[in-house]
RNA sequence: GGUUCCGUGGCCGAGUGGCUAGGCAGAGGUCUGCAAAACCUUGUACAGCGGUUCGAAUCCGCUCGGAACCUCCA
């Protein structure tokens, strides 16, 4: 039983105790999306672990600062002389900015829809190139960058020599150094594992700001190192981001922060794992991805049912975010049955008989989600605590174990804690009170109690074709022996 | 090719030396007009081979298989 939140370090390849710097301040900085097309399900992931655990430390009273960017400036592709951003904008014939502009609304959008909390601070990579400028002049002063033709490049071999350039992910720096795969054409960098932190743009590319170098437009690395820097300080509390970051941007974000003033950046370095589909890894360059808003409408070809956004969120949480987690119809269909089994028991609470006598500990079931979170937010086994307590209520439902109305507010208080408020499961449309469902429910009672009626009269064909087609729009009935109870699903 | 990580019952997925994870699916039963739900009973899984140990899914070695990164990606 963990009593203090203990964190997977990348840094240091362990867990461990989770001290702020500051208490009971905690900054935290996650990078965000690249907003030249629509995020997918895999950058959905990401963002809710990260959820989970600002809204967790938020429940443990520290005052956290979660900033997390919005990548607008756009970044050189590989074999092209364009950013993505501008490169989309040639593609839909609009300014950047407005490609910029819609991609923002459409993640947020998403977000909401997922129940993401927004970040305290949400700043742009085009609303912070002075202090990106700032910071490469500096790291070109300190001399640890070289500028070629007004480019200017990390000089990551002599970094190197002082610096453990590859303690994030420990790998060997001679064999990144002798790799062996080919690179292609570019070469006025001298070092092979040099990347840029400002890059001289072509007259015809779309977005460049006037640098002490000419114009030109900042490299991705350097973007984080400057917004993180200006709202958490040279060193902050926790730094996350999709597991694909590390070697590359997060290990030249260290670097960078390391010239610049000499501090690592981020005591705590968290990761999620990947989500896969067909066991690939779901990515932009593969082609294999999955749109959110396609998976919630069905609309898919290789998942073509569609399951609401609290029930995909709660299938993510059903694994840990340092896990892969592969995305099937199966998975899916299983976990959408279980998220109705624990909403169904739990809402038992509001009509079981209480007892004058308990038969469960239920500090001890606080207790025990609390341990599941605390050792590296464990949402897998903390919602297998919530299944063993859903059994307990569903015992105590059918008279076979105690709980007294006290036991009763608790349990909800702790489904409410921990499901909603932590995992941030968003709550269906049925549990909340909207004009025109309260006059729904109204019309289904009416419903409910003219089968009520046939079925006394034995009237089964009319109570069973009442049945079916309730049924048929998602109203799923179940008779009782305090009466018929229904849900809206979906 | 190199580096790192992983391989758990029909499916998903926790678990780092000894104590039933959990969910979904399946089988039998109770309940019910029939369903559905719930409850009870039921599955002796840890890629393979070898080693360490009183004891290993859990540690070590090898083999096989998969993934991520090395090039933009959460």
């Amino acid at each position: 039983m963990s009593k203090e939140l203990h964190f997977y370090n990348t840094l240091t390849r362990k867990k461990e105790v989770f001290q702020p710097i500051n208490p009971p301040f905690v900054g935290m900085y996650v990078c965000g999306p690249t907003v030249y097309n629509d995020v997918h399900l895999g950058n959905v992931r990401t963002f809710i672990a990260f959820d989970v655990i600002y809204r967790y430390l938020k429940h443990l009273d520290y005052k956290v600062r979660y900033v997390r960017n919005i990548t607008d400036a756009g970044h050189l592709e590989d074999d092209s002389e364009e950013d993505k951003i501008s490169k989309r904008a040639v593609l839909e014939r609009l300014e950047p900015m407005e490609i910029v502009q819609k991609y923002t609304v459409s993640f947020h959008e998403i977000m909401r829809l997922f129940n993401v909390l927004p970040p305290s601070i949400e700043p742009t990579a085009t609303g912070h190139i002075l202090e990106q400028q700032e910071m490469a002049m500096q790291i070109l002063k300190n001399g640890w960058a070289y500028e070629v033709n007004g480019t200017i490049y990390f000089d990551v071999e002599k970094f190197a020599k002082h610096y453990d350039y590859t303690a994030l992910t420990g790998r060997n720096l001679e064999e990144l150094l002798n790799n062996t795969r080919e690179l292609d054409g570019q070469d006025e960098k001298c070092g092979r594992l040099d990347f840029a932190l400002w890059i001289k743009a072509k007259p015809q590319h779309l977005m460049q700001w006037n640098s002490p170098w000419g114009k030109g437009f900042p490299g991705w690395h350097i973007e984080c190192s400057a917004m993180s820097t200006k709202y958490l300080g040279p060193e902050f509390d926790i730094h996350g981001g999709g597991m694909d970051l590390a070697p590359t941007h997060h290990t030249n974000e260290i670097a960078q922060n390391m010239a610049y003033c000499g501090k690592q950046p981020a005591r705590f370095w968290l990761h999620t794992n990947m989500l896969t589909l067909n066991g690939k890894k779901m990515s932009k360059s593969l082609g294999n991805v999955v749109l959110p808003l396609e998976l919630i409408s069905g609309t898919n070809s290789l998942l073509p049912k569609g399951f609401s956004p609290a029930i995909i969120r709660f299938f993510m949480m059903q694994t840990h975010y340092r896990s892969t987690l592969d995305i099937t119809m199966d998975a899916l269909n299983a976990a959408e049955k279980g998220y109705y089994r624990l909403i169904e028991s739990f809402d038992l609470l509001n009509t079981i008989k209480p007892s004058d006598s308990s038969s469960v500990s239920i500090k001890d079931l606080w207790n025990k989600c609390y341990a599941a979170l605390n050792d590296d937010i464990n949402t897998a086994v903390l919602v297998a605590e919530l299944f063993e307590i859903a059994k307990i209520i569903n015992k105590a439902n059918e008279g076979q174990m105690a709980l007294t109305s006290q036991d009763m507010e608790e349990l909800k208080k702790l489904f409410q804690t921990f499901f909603y408020d932590i995992m941030g499961i968003p709550k269906a449309d049925t549990q909340q009170n909207s004009d025109l469902f309260s006059k729904v429910q109204t019309l289904v009672e009416l419903v409910l109690e003219i089968r009520s009626e046939a079925k006394k009269n034995k009237n089964y064909a009319l109570s069973d074709s009442i049945r079916n087609k309730l049924e048929s729009i998602g109203i799923n009935i179940k008779d009782t022996p305090d009466g018929t109870k229904w849900i809206l699903k979906n």
